[in-house]
DNA sequence: TGGCTTCTGCCGACTATGCC
DNA sequence: GGCATAGTCGGCAGAAGCCA
């Protein structure tokens, strides 16, 4: 191990490497740039449109959207590729997902695209970084974090071999942990109908409660 | 090369929504 | 209804492009 240098990060395996955002992939800030932006004219046409609020609301990979571009709008906006790990640099600071199709985004939104496996990597790597994004931005009326402060935040990256291998371990894991919590959730459902069916029992008098005590507390030395 | 125009990105402000 | 938060928009400053 090695020291990265880094604070939230820590020490880091001799081999990982360090470096800025910016070099992790090709970085790209979606655009906007017709005034008003409100403007009917750019909308409803075949280009998807995704703004910050798809984003927040995407687990993983983004495959709606609320808005389209026609030909004009999609002119004065930019098109990220099927693929690119997108992240929230306006108000909602650090929301990340990946996109399952070709779409535009505003100013609000930047893309880090690469034709490696190192995007879906990129995607958790980002996502445990939402600490890191938030402390990095500047706080006016809201948060904001421009391109350059983004660029610069420095990252740890193992060889591509181990990043699958990572890739691999999040996968099983997280499998594992989602189906423990389905079923958690679905025991929490069960008592809450037995405690709602009980309320209901007792004070409606189909439980005689009379001679019932209170079970009492061990008493923890 | 300098001045004008257009474009781009940053950031503050406004609006919508949700919660208490 | 009031407050907090989220989401989007508009204005502005600086950069880039264009032309004389």
């Amino acid at each position: 191990m090695k020291p990265s240098g880094i604070e939230w990060i820590g020490d880091v395996p001799e081999e990982w490497q360090l470096m800025k955002l910016k070099f992790t992939a090709k970085m790209m800030r979606g655009k906007f740039s017709h005034r008003p932006r409100n403007d009917a004219r750019l909308y409803g046409g075949e280009y998807p449109f995704i703004q910050t609020g798809d984003v927040t609301k995407t687990e993983k990979y983004i495959s709606t959207y609320s808005q389209t571009l026609n030909e004009w709008g999609y002119s004065v906006s930019k098109e990220f590729p099927c693929g690119t790990v997108v992240i929230t640099i306006s108000a909602n600071i650090g929301d990340i997902a990946i996109l399952n199709f070709n779409g535009c985004f505003p100013d609000s939104v930047v893309g880090f695209f690469s034709n490696s496996n190192i995007n879906e990597y990129l995607f958790y790597l980002l996502k445990s970084m939402k600490n890191v994004f938030i402390s990095e931005s500047i706080e006016g009326t809201q948060l904001n974090l421009n391109v350059e402060r983004l660029s610069s935040i420095k990252v740890a990256l193992p060889e591509p071999m181990e990043q699958l291998a990572i890739l691999d371990f999040i996968k099983t894991e997280t499998a594992t942990i989602d189906t423990l919590i389905t079923k958690y959730q679905k025991q929490i459902e069960l008592m809450q109908e037995y405690r709602t069916a009980l309320i209901s029992q007792a004070v409606t008098g189909k439980i005689d409660v009379r001679g019932w005590q209170p079970k009492t507390k061990e008493v923890v030395k």
